[in-house]
DNA sequence: CTGAAAGCGCTTACAG
DNA sequence: CTGAAAGCGCTTACAG
């Protein structure tokens, strides 16, 4: 029989649905011997609650609710690894909302409202502060948890997993100082992230710092463009260090830097963030801010789980650990 | 008001609810008078259906299961990216169902069929044929239409879209001989992938079509091993060419070739797979096989759109064209 | 420890 | 064109 249902198991065990309903949710609540009988009978006709029906009944979905704007890139994949073993281990679904540019945020918010989710894990880093303001109100008048993974909110009351990129930045650009390099780009998106926002304003505390003046260059993120933009840097320009928000910006100007016969990390030193193959697969390898990106998926779906069986949460704004993969691309220039 | 329920809009609307729900789903059937009113009050109310109770009462979920062993390959994400694009232009959704070596296929699919999904797309290219089959019948048996995305299977009645990797094997293969290579190795997985097993026999075939001996190198995919075995190479062995599986295996092979004082193209030929961002920020760049990942992704939604519509589909086997995107690794080696 | 019954919020024949 | 009623497959107080 391809679909059992309750009332088939309850009729094969000799008992009433509401007994079998116990044994797979309370099943502390059934007699042993009862349960054996229902269990064996489950087993026998592979019977499997409907998820919708348990759904519409329990009102708990055991399904949560990603919201990303891009599937693509590197970190939400990852991201997303380390939200699926998790969410695995608790035995819940995932179902994915990708959210576009032309949407309506508060009416995409509405509908997945809709959908009935016990929580929601927003990966979106593109998002504005409004943006988390109109979905913070959403989701707590309808009471349904959520946390922002890797994006970074001011509000205080919103659960949020992601590492100390300000610090990080400040840190990457110390180094470089450190190393008597003069001339430091910060080579941006043109994109405002919340996270861009931070590596810059870690990036901006560490020149002023040093008296030496932020340059913060913002390229479209396409490789061509990129190509055209920089090439004049070598040109004009006095330039002997250079970070980028990505790996693929920095490894992309690294390129270009060397067919201007710049050497790297001689006359120019060159970082990353995010520590992705890109860095390690580049020539020179590049040094690379590391990101425990499925980590922040994996805890900031733990921390959902948390709030979704409303224990109370001590600490809602977790700051996970990174730190600098120094390689070839910066290795020490130092005169001593 | 959170929550307003068909009954609100009802009541507020002056209807009976079974009036509020033909205005949703059958629009046509409704006097246009009573259709603007009981939208206006949905409109009023921000009345949205829910989608439980839809799913069980109509029996169809508008949402379809994407089935996956490694969210984090790039050609995973890619695809994704497809299928949510189409997904979202026919109002599906999408849940995600994470598949781990470790799990028993067979209960895993029986776990799906008890999701109520509409219907099902596997990305997981490292299905063997047995899972395959399992696949089919579980989900026939059910009724659940489902569609192969980037995965070859030989059974002709198993909808799938894919490209013609053993053709893609072959051209490149071809090519390098063409430029006057013989020792051409090809560099796959250790893992057995339906998709890279067409890619060697593309391969294979145009070494004994030239008279020349294949070799085929299996690596575990991992940077460092790669390195140990690989470096052997250049001592031991005369090689004048490689063909790496995915675009990361041929970049790494090609980094130890250079560090070895190889030089690419000149003494050595490389050329990978899926022309990803890596072959793009390699030095030299890659050339690449061209894989429309996302419009593998694209194309299989919109083919399991209309097997869910149940409409005759004529052509369940689509074969979409891939090409050689020739870079710098591989630049004309001919004498004359 | 177990069962009968109501209810979750919709859709869908069936009448009219 | 519209409404009353049954039903989708479960869960969950409420009795006993």
């Amino acid at each position: 029989m391809a679909n059992a249902t309750i009332y088939d198991v309850a009729g094969a065990a000799g008992v009433s649905l509401a007994t079998v309903s116990r044994v797979l949710n309370n099943p502390e609540k059934v007699k042993e011997e009862t349960r054996l009988r229902v269990l064996k009978v489950i087993k026998e006709l592979g019977y499997r609650p409907n998820v919708i029906a348990r759904g519409l009944a329990s009102r708990r979905t055991t399904t949560v609710g990603i919201v990303i704007s891009d599937v693509t890139r590197a970190s939400v994949a990852e991201m997303l690894g380390g939200i699926s073993d998790i969410a695995y281990n608790y035995k819940y679904s995932i179902k994915l909302f990708s959210i576009r540019e032309d949407m309506d945020a508060s009416e995409i918010f509405k509908d997945i409202v809709a959908e009935q989710l016990d929580g929601i894990l927003y990966l979106n880093d593109e998002l504005s502060e409004k943006d988390v303001e109109q979905m913070r109100s959403v989701f707590t008048d309808n009471q349904i948890p959520f946390v922002l993974a890797n994006v970074v909110s001011d509000n205080e009351t919103v659960p949020m997993v992601t590492i100390d990129y300000e610090k990080a930045g400040y840190e990457i650009t110390k180094s470089m100082i450190d190393d008597h390099r003069k001339n430091i780009y910060f080579l941006s998106t043109a994109r405002r992230y919340s996270v861009n926002d931070q590596k810059e304003a870690g990036y901006t505390r560490a020149m002023e710092e040093a008296g030496l003046e932020p340059k913060i260059f913002r390229t479209s993120g396409d490789t061509h463009v990129n190509r055209q933009h920089f090439a004049t840097f070598f040109e004009d320009k006095k330039i002997d260090a250079a970070i980028g928000a990505r790996d693929s910006i920095a490894v992309s100007f690294m390129n270009i830097a060397l067919d201007n016969n710049v050497r790297v990390p001689e006359d120019l030193a060159v970082a990353g963030f995010q520590n992705t193959k890109y860095a390690l697969l580049s020539r020179p390898n590049l040094t690379s801010i590391d990101i425990p990106v499925y980590d922040i998926g994996a805890v900031s779906m733990r921390l959902l789980t948390k709030l979704m069986s409303s224990k109370s949460v001590e600490n809602i704004r977790i700051v996970l650990p990174h730190y600098v993969q120094v390689r070839q691309s910066t290795r020490n220039n130092s005169i001593d």
